[in-house]
DNA sequence: GAGCCGTGGCA
DNA sequence: TTGCCAAGGCT
């Protein structure tokens, strides 16, 4: 196996972007958010509201005290709104478990609502500086062109884990660079399309360029079409109660110009399963 | 493990 | 226009 972590880690301190949970001291909270918006959002879209954020909620406990309505309404359009759902209950759940402080123990952080594989050890490395591997779908490209020679990454799978520490550094505060590292690359060099091996740092060491970039396939799931779906019509609903006042629309002007009312009817109740809608007395709202 | 869950930018 | 893609997690 070549040395992955040397040169990607001089390129990173080279050519890091300035991203504000990068900043020094910036506090595991907001290592949390900024995780959270990031699940399956894109950098520049979460910037902005991650500021917003932690100035409204600077902690866990000023979150956990707010409303989940509130949490639902301040996350816009960031999209997955479950996600502030769960970071709301992951809020609560650090008050009333942890005394307000984001844990950094593993076990305890993936028991947070929200938080899984990715996210538990991000936390734990970014933020406390420990030492996990640390697997994004950009770090499961990169690893999937430099280290098995193909040219995209199988879908996501624990032994994903096991190929991140096989190439991790022994030092801690190597490792967590080398993890912020790879991430880096497969997000700016090393993208899905067209990607920038002229500039790559380790396109010398690279299995997948040495076999003369194969073709071999592409098992990655595809995503079901969003015009017209169950999706688009969840996301008309939760849009009309954000922007309403109080958070509170009659449940016969909900979304009432929506094409399909049987669509727009299973969205509500699948909203009001999921809790992130509440039914009373002939209105929809945000849950309080 | 497969399917589901928002939103917007880009080719 | 359509499909791909984005610091995933839950059921």
């Amino acid at each position: 196996m070549p040395d992955l972590a040397t040169p990607l880690i001089a390129w990173y301190r080279e050519n890091a972007r300035d991203l504000p949970w990068r900043r020094p001291g910036f506090g595991a909270w907001g290592t949390l958010v900024s995780e959270f918006m990031l699940q399956q959002t894109p950098v520049s879209r979460v910037v902005p509201h991650l500021e917003a954020w932690l100035e409204r909620w600077p902690t866990p406990s000023a979150l956990a005290a707010d409303a989940p309505a509130e949490a639902v309404r301040q996350w816009a359009n960031l999209g997955y709104p479950r996600r502030a759902l769960w970071l709301h209950r992951a809020a609560v759940e650090i008050r009333d478990r942890h005394g307000g402080v984001v844990p950094r123990d593993v076990d305890a952080l993936l028991a947070l609502t929200g938080i899984g594989d990715y996210t538990a050890r991000a936390v734990a490395v970014f933020a406390y500086g420990d030492r996990h591997p640390v697997v994004d779908t950009n770090t499961r490209r990169v690893l999937a062109r430099a280290v098995e020679a193909r040219a995209q990454p199988a879908p996501p799978a624990r032994r994903d884990l096991a190929a991140m520490e096989a190439v991790l550094p022994e030092a801690d505060a190597d490792a967590a660079v080398m993890n912020a590292a790879a991430m880096e690359l497969g997000a700016t060099v090393c993208v899905a399309r067209s990607p920038r091996c002229d500039v790559c740092p380790i396109s010398d060491r690279c299995a997948w360029r040495a076999a003369g970039y194969p073709d071999t396939g592409d098992n990655r799931r595809r995503q079901a079409r969003y015009e017209g779906s169950d999706r688009q019509a969840r996301g008309a609903v939760l849009r009309a109660l954000r922007d309403a006042p109080a958070h509170r629309v009659a449940l016969t002007d909900v979304a009432a110009d929506w094409p399909d009312a049987l669509q727009r009817d299973r969205a509500i109740d699948s909203l009001i399963a999921d809790g992130l809608a509440e039914a009373s007395e002939g209105y929809l709202s945000l849950p309080t």
